[in-house]
DNA sequence: TGACCTATGATTAGTAC
DNA sequence: AGTACTAATCATAGGTC
């Protein structure tokens, strides 16, 4: 049946923690991409896991390591500043933990092996991926209208549409 | 209202992207710490943005520079054996959208029969199965099309189409 | 700006091949 | 193992204050 509230917990079960971790690593994928095109930023992730003998890289090994360099380029106040920030960011997941516990809906904390880096003032290299995303887009929409027109028929709607 | 559909293309309002940077960036940290508790991986996050003069670390310093420092010490054939680009993550959406209408292709059919059998039944003297058919009929050559444009554009060739 | 709300799209846990 | 499905939870765009 449908998904089961989320576990706060490892997942003891091998076969089960694989696929998880796919379906998730994937999921985290492409939410990295969205927030990549969405607001401009380039970004990259890094994951190793058991089940590869290499990490996964994303977008590709030079925005990796461009972003990586950027890093180790930063002077040491701000890095100390931003774990100030991160303390605030965690503050404010526990607020939101809190509340949605009291409305009865708890939730979780944690996280896996991975590395995600944005940085707004590097060169985003744009291939056609936006493109594609419009492309995809047309589809979805398509989709989309014959959904509606479905549920229209289904309505009651004349079956016959003239235009 | 709720939420829009995604549109995977760069937010031109500065505050509408700011917001939805924000949003966005929680949502991902969120899934990262979801993944290394259900995982049992470590993971870390650094992340530049526009708004912020230092980058956020997440968990903290700490597990960042131990995470990093693993990958300096990678071998470079095994830092670009797995690598999924923007484009790969493209070609997957358009794969999923085009599985999406194909069971939705199914459906239809589904319901093109369940109308003409409801036709014959129901209203025996009148003869409307040309027009259900012709319906029918409509909702495939859409799909059609959309199939033909994922091939399109699957083939390299045309991108967007203007109607 | 930022905090909160909520309708609705997106993700995914569990199931069955 | 990987794919397909469905049901249910989760995330979030847009609105409000």
């Amino acid at each position: 049946m449908g998904r089961r509230k989320v576990t706060h917990q490892l997942i003891s079960d091998n076969a089960t923690r694989r696929v998880t971790f796919r379906k998730r690593k994937d999921g985290l994928l492409k939410k990295i991409n969205e927030l990549t095109i969405l607001c401009g930023l380039p970004a990259c992730a890094i994951i190793y896991s058991e089940y590869k003998d290499g990490p996964e890289l994303w977008p590709n090994l030079n925005v990796v390591r461009s972003l990586l360099k950027r890093l180790s380029e930063l002077p040491v106040e701000k890095q100390t500043k931003y774990m100030m920030d991160q303390k605030d960011l965690m503050n404010k997941m526990i607020q939101d933990a809190k509340k949605r516990l009291e409305k009865e809906k708890m939730h979780t904390r944690a996280m896996k092996l991975g590395l995600m880096a944005a940085s707004n003032d590097l060169i985003t290299d744009t291939d056609c991926s936006e493109e594609l995303a419009k492309a995809a887009d047309v589809v979805d929409k398509k989709h989309k209208a014959i959904i509606e027109r479905i549920k229209a028929v289904k309505a009651g709607a004349p079956i016959l549409k003239r235009e």
